[in-house]
RNA sequence: GCGCCGCUAGCUCAAUUGGCAGAGCAACUGACUCUUAAUCAGUAGGUUGAUGGUUCGAUUCCAUCGCGGCGCACCA
């Protein structure tokens, strides 16, 4: 059981105690963090007092002198603490630390005979007692011994995963610096960036289904959103003529290694702008941001070398389509699409039209096959409720384009739909579909209708998955893999009983209310 | 949601045709003042994911469930 071992730990919490030592003291004031101590580390030698502080991830006990292993978010350095050197009572606090334990050490740099960079200690300071165990991860020339790769225990452990492996620390340091790139690209073009609804009494901007919630006090359903469209277009009608939001929007769909319930959506506005300038914009930003964040624009991922430095080609939808398969979209009978559909087990709702078999089509046997960057324009209708009329095709398409790198869709933006008569019309073909049973048609907004009938000026809008961005840029394959804490199945799934509750505070009433009646109307009236 | 694979000590993994559940590391005790996967000697550590079934006997075979991974479907 896993207490023995927390119980040894605890006991040397208990004697350090004992020995009037505070194992949870108040900080420590240290020199150099591991790297900068690196360098010029022979200049240093035997001169400088340096202190060090981190975790104990090695101890190499030897009688009256140990070697550990310190490390920070700089790296890993040898420690050397000698009985003489640090002194008895010194030694007694070392013989109770574990690996794990965070520590500060004041000393001299030096090099062992080997050669390895070393700092000699001269005081010794617990500066927290770990008292729960890590996986004990083994190194030698390169090579990994006992490694700690159970791929749900680290998303689920984070922290874990974040101490046993720094390459876990890079994917996140590329994260903050794309997030930061986009801003800072969005933001030197005259783009102002704000903060719209999360909690939204109705979702629209997008074609998915969203988590409902509930307010207590007004005894209102509320979804949380899905889009940040909608609000964003009201900025533009307001006079904001470049706009954008960058944050967190919720799905309620499956989740796999592309997808996570909840993720993060940029979405810029831009008045006066059609797609083809915005198509222009999005090139230019995908390659300043990755040589922000990762310095290259040649990156490898999912085992495909993807070269940002190309041009991006514009491929229409219905081109892309009629020379992957032979069929033409726009004008073979319908019944060859439905064919080709059904001999690729594909389904096909009844209320499918020609726009939907098109994108069906191509979703089938074009995307996947895009794997440098690549932009499809001119979608049909019918699923671009949002985006304006072609303005060669108007009866059959849309002015918009999604973005693929990979195989994998990064980006949808439009011409966006200003005609207030033609938005109304749309939402209410979008509410004929939802009663043919297309549960992802889109609500009609009111308040945004009335924001278009104001007048809002011509603009591009584009949306970008920020996930899926760091996951090109990182070379990480699953949007797990660039999420922190990424959503997973509850870990006590089976008895509820089981006096199991351990860490994560999985406490037991915080399940999702699937069923609207099960809202508990008694629950701490006025705590406000 | 469907299919395939997996789940054994804190970690990484063994266990012949169904026959007393093991090793290394970590832990504990002892030795060791330049080690580095430290070494040496000893000790302890388990409801084999859960429940049920077949059997004299189940880690092993069967069923159901849980969790995870991969693939497919839906979406971004």
């Amino acid at each position: 059981m896993r207490s023995e071992l927390m119980e040894a730990r605890l006991a040397k919490l208990a004697r350090l105690r004992e020995l009037g030592i505070n194992p949870y003291p108040y900080g420590f004031h240290r020199t150099h963090t591991v790297d900068r101590l690196l360098e010029g580390f022979d200049a240093r030698m035997e001169q400088e007092a340096v202190a060090v502080c981190g975790r104990l991830m090695a101890l190499r006990p030897m009688g009256k002198a140990t070697f550990a292993q310190l490390q920070d978010p700089g790296g890993r350095i040898q420690l050397y603490l000698k009985k003489d050197e640090i002194g008895e009572a010194a030694y007694e606090v070392l013989s109770l630390l574990d690996l794990g334990d965070l520590i500060g050490v004041h000393g001299v740099p030096m090099r062992t005979r080997t050669g390895e960079a070393t700092v000699r200690a001269t005081r010794l300071e617990v500066l927290c007692k770990s008292i729960r165990p890590l996986p004990v991860v083994k190194e030698k020339d390169g090579q990994v011994f006992d490694a700690w790769e159970d791929t749900g225990e680290r998303y689920r452990r984070r922290h874990l995963d974040l101490i046993l492996h720094p390459q876990t620390r890079r994917v996140f340091e590329v994260r903050a610096h794309t997030v930061r790139a986009l801003r800072a690209f969005l933001d030197d073009r005259g783009f102002l960036e704000v903060e719209t609804p999360i909690l939204v009494a109705i979702y629209g901007g997008a074609s998915a289904r969203p988590f409902v919630t509930h307010h207590n006090t007004l005894d209102q359903k509320l979804y949380l959103r899905i889009a940040e469209e909608l609000p964003l277009k009201r900025c533009l009608v307001g006079g904001i003529e470049r706009v954008y939001e960058l944050g967190r929007v919720f799905r309620n769909e499956g989740m796999d290694r592309g997808h996570n319930p909840e993720f993060t959506l940029l979405e810029f506005y831009w008045a006066w702008a059609d797609y083809r300038e915005a198509m222009d914009l999005v090139e230019e930003m995908v390659r300043a941001v990755a040589l922000a964040a990762v310095g290259t624009l040649e990156l490898e991922w999912r085992g495909e070398r993807i070269d940002l430095a190309l041009p991006f080609p514009r491929l229409s939808m219905a081109d892309l389509v009629r020379e992957h398969t032979g069929i033409d979209p726009l004008h073979d009978d319908e019944e060859r699409l439905r064919a080709f559909l059904r001999g690729h087990h594909v389904a096909i709702p009844a209320w499918a039209s020609r726009g939907h078999l098109l994108e069906a089509i191509f979703d089938e046997a074009v995307q996947a096959k895009l794997l440098q960057p690549t932009f499809v324009i001119d979608h049909p209708r019918e699923v671009s409720p949002l985006a304006k009329v072609h303005r060669d095709q108007p009866d059959l398409l849309v002015e918009r384009f999604e973005l693929f790198i990979g195989g994998v869709e990064f980006g949808n933006a439009f011409s966006e739909l200003n005609d207030p008569v033609d938005q109304r019309r749309r939402f209410e073909d979008q509410a004929r579909r939802r009663d043919l049973g297309d549960d992802e048609a889109q609500a009609q907004d009111e308040e945004f209708l009335q924001a278009i009938e104001t007048g809002m000026p011509p603009a591009a809008g584009v949306g970008l998955g920020v996930d899926r961005l760091v996951m090109l840029l990182s070379g990480a394959s699953g949007i797990r893999d660039v999420l922190l804490f990424p959503h997973l199945r509850p870990e006590d799934g089976a008895s509820p009983e089981s006096v199991e509750l351990e860490e994560e505070g999985a406490s037991p009433e915080s399940v999702a209310p699937e069923e609207e009646g099960a809202r508990p109307e008694s629950v701490e009236p006025g705590k406000d």
